[in-house]
DNA sequence: CTGGGGAAGGGGCCC
DNA sequence: TGGGCCCCTTCCCCA
């Protein structure tokens, strides 16, 4: 017995899932573009994705085999096996295409163009810019071992194939191979050669905003394909549309629509390029929305912290000014409300007037008369970190007492820091290091307060690191497993803490009353219980 | 209902 | 870039 539709009825059900972000498993990155899919799904149409997605929940493309658009259509094809209709015309969206499909190795897709292109009565062009050096070592580091076995086993397997298919699919092969990037190595991909770019202030997160040439806002582009529908494809511009016409990247000089082959666009945005010889990318992130701490509307949650540093903050009360704002329920959909519906209530609108602070990242640079650094107890606002920080100081005194509570607390919890030199000081705030690298991240902390933005739920952070292991929690990222229950975490660390309940180990004691704890937070929190007041 | 403890999630920050 | 640690916070359970 065999029912005829349940092929059709499934594939249906998982493109509908796909649409709604539910179940996705893994994020695949096309330039400025996010796209989620399920693992299964594209394990069963590519061996290219399948030798990624046993480790791998994101992955990188190379932007100059595929472009967003064209990967949309190639995940419609993946999930519906029909190819969308497009403006485009024949020859080049075929061509474009059949790169896509042999460069992620979709042989049924990349048959169906041929047949297509032939269709249109012209021969394979097999375009001059495909094989060229810089790009080639740009992704020739990331590419993991198992696409090389990949790729010959493909083309052995290829010799089956008839002639006209083999030749044109080695000539794309010739020189290149797909390179990807787990998601454990966030934002190394593409960097190569990048020099310092937090510096010219383009270096953000994942890289995507400055490779992003003409396409459509980063916002819309991770929104599910369902939120996307609207839309066109990410090609044009969309006109008078001023949040598109400013994307985080786009070269002044492409703003009239000019055709450009793909390999010269990449050429121009090349990180490998000396600034001078590229484009001046223009970041504009304006009216992002900042997650903020919701409960008090940030503020008398703030005062509640001791150290002067907790005081400070980069903040405007501006509602984000137009369409471009960024909200992870746009990002996620419905879908995700199950997972992270509390963490969404956090940042929804006009809950609170925490919730309405807009984190504003003009270029990076501080809008001249705008008092964008708060104070946030007494609520005044500074044009520069150092005003806001010589404000600070003022309430140090106030706050004296709260702190030296504090930093009784910690000598009872632990004993105090070995006092090793620390000759590298901050000449913001005086906060001393061991050593330059240490010194400089943090000094990056006055100038770029939240340099990375996390590419699904707009949340910025101030370091990359950071931001890549809350994508972990995101993409469901947990590889380390307690062995007596199974339970997962994100980081060692928890394991580590988590361990101590099987084995009953209370290391923290309170030297007040004897109680013990397995966690040095718990500790903390009671000996607050100790010296609050009754 | 409330407060305290246990356990865990997430961000900041230093190394 | 990732590990380790600190801190804040939340949720759950129980007395």
């Amino acid at each position: 017995m065999e029912l005829p539709n349940h092929a059709r009825q499934l594939l249906l059900q998982l493109n509908q899932q796909r649409a709604k972000g539910f179940l996705c498993d893994v994020i695949i990155v096309v330039e400025n573009a996010l796209f989620r899919a399920h693992k299964n799904v594209l394990a069963a149409s590519s061996m290219y994705f399948k030798s990624l997605m046993l480790h791998d929940n994101l992955v990188n493309l190379d932007m100059d085999m595929v472009s967003p658009s064209v990967f949309r259509q190639v995940l419609d094809f993946i999930y519906t096996g029909k190819l969308p209709s497009t403006d485009q015309p024949c020859q080049q969206k075929f061509t474009a295409l059949l790169t896509a499909a042999s460069y992620l190795q979709l042989h049924d897709l990349a048959a169906l163009c041929r047949k297509r292109l032939k269709g249109c009565g012209k021969p394979l062009p097999v375009k001059p810019g495909m094989v060229r050096g810089h790009r080639k070592q740009k992704v020739s580091s990331a590419k993991p071992a198992s696409v090389h076995r990949l790729v010959s086993e493909d083309k052995q397997r290829d010799q089956d194939k008839p002639q006209d298919e083999r030749v044109s699919e080695d000539e794309e092969y010739a020189g290149r191979a797909p390179g990807t990037t787990s998601g454990s190595k966030t934002g190394s991909s593409g960097e190569v050669g990048g020099g310092d770019e937090e510096e010219d202030g383009q270096e953000v997160g994942l890289d995507l905003s400055k490779k992003s040439p003409s396409e459509s806002s980063v916002t819309e582009e991770v929104s599910p394909p369902s939120l996307r529908d609207e839309s066109p494809p990410s090609e044009s511009p969309s006109a008078g549309n001023s949040a598109t016409s400013e994307e985080p990247g786009q070269p002044p000089d492409l703003e009239d629509g000019e055709p450009m082959e793909l390999g010269e666009r990449a050429l121009e945005k090349s990180p490998l390029l000396p600034d001078g010889d590229r484009p001046r990318a223009r970041f504009r992130q304006s009216a992002r929305k900042k997650e903020w701490p919701k409960r008090e509307g940030g503020v008398a949650n703030a005062t509640e912290k001791p150290a002067a540093a907790n005081l400070r903050s980069v903040v405007t009360g501006d509602q984000p000014s137009n369409g471009n704002s960024f909200s992870s329920d746009q990002a996620f959909g419905s879908a995700e409300e199950g997972e992270n519906g509390k963490d969404h209530s956090d940042e929804s609108e006009g809950e609170s007037p925490g919730a309405n602070y807009v984190y504003r990242q003009e270029g990076f640079e501080v809008a001249v008369g705008d008092n964008l650094y708060v104070c946030i107890p007494c609520g005044k606002g500074f044009p520069s970190s150092e005003r806001l920080n010589a404000h600070v100081e003022t309430h140090t005194e106030e706050e004296l007492c709260i702190k030296e509570e504090a930093e009784d607390l910690s000598a009872r919890v632990a004993p105090p820091p070995g006092t090793e030199p620390r000759p590298f000081e901050c000449s913001v705030c005086s906060k001393s290091y061991k050593d330059p690298a240490s010194l400089r991240q943090h000094e990056k902390g006055h100038w770029l307060p939240r340099p990375f933005p996390c590419h699904i739920c707009g949340k910025m952070f101030t370091q990359r690191g950071t931001m890549t292991r809350h994508m972990r929690s995101h993409l469901g990222l947990k590889p380390f497993a307690c062995e007596e229950c199974g339970m997962r975490f994100t980081r060692q660390y928890r394991l580590t803490e988590h361990m101590r309940v099987h084995s009953g180990e209370k290391p923290y004691e309170c030297q007040l009353c004897g109680g013990k704890f397995t966690q040095q937070r718990n500790l903390i929190s009671h000996l607050r219980m100790h010296t609050s007041p009754a």
